[in-house]
DNA sequence: CTGATCTACAACCATTTGGTTGTACGATAG
DNA sequence: CTATCGTACAACCAAATGGTTGTAGATCAG
């Protein structure tokens, strides 16, 4: 087997990444503006520490990009990661669709 | 704050489910066909009994569905949880692509 | 009835996850 | 220069995850 082991686990570390609200809030704030990491840590009931970590979570799922500026880390989204994640659910409806338009057919023929 | 606390648990399930190979290929063979639960084992290089968590784990996420069918329990693809985690991650598209052109209207003035 | 099959579920284990506190260090402001 | 800010990282902890084996209840075949 070993299908493509290393977008197995490309996909494994994005969709982990979605899987907590933090980081999904963390994914729409960046997207929209900049932020630092210590911007984003202000904005929830948590350590700077635990959120640093988060960021690093959806850092390593190409979902988010880090940029050093002064001693400030601007953290920006990072298109990639969505739309990898995107491909595979938009490939998923396409075999649902394409099971719908089957039973679509065997209704036809009976 | 408690944005919407269900939907937010709900969406961590969903993704969380897909955050495992053997799942996806799970959601990906029971959509196109209908597999029982030891069906589903057979594929696998692991215990009945993980495949049997697997399978619960994207029954709560509401990615499959199973229903009795004499001794077997027949798992099905349900299309409702899919929909959910395409509709949040066209949500973050549809951002990604309002800042785009924010961006263009940006260098158009300028 | 008996035995094989399919499922459910508990108990256990190692690893990962999501959080904490504490320490250290480079960059900046005064 | 010194104090503060933003970051990184280690150590620790409780809970969840992903796997195992074992036991037990239904259902079906002969």
């Amino acid at each position: 087997m070993v299908v493509d082991q290393l977008r197995e686990t490309e996909l494994d570390r994005l969709f982990q990444a979605f899987a907590d609200s933090t980081r999904r809030d963390i994914v729409r704030r960046v997207t929209v503006g900049e932020f630092s990491v210590s911007g984003l840590a202000a904005l929830y009931a948590m350590s700077f520490a635990a959120v640093q970590k988060h960021v690093a979570v959806l850092e390593r799922a190409s979902l988010v990009t880090k940029e050093k500026r002064g001693r400030a880390q601007i953290v920006r989204g990072n298109h990639e990661g969505l739309q990898k994640a995107r491909r595979l659910l938009d490939e998923y409806e396409h075999i649902w669709r394409q099971r719908a338009a089957r039973m679509a057919d065997i209704l036809a023929e009976g």
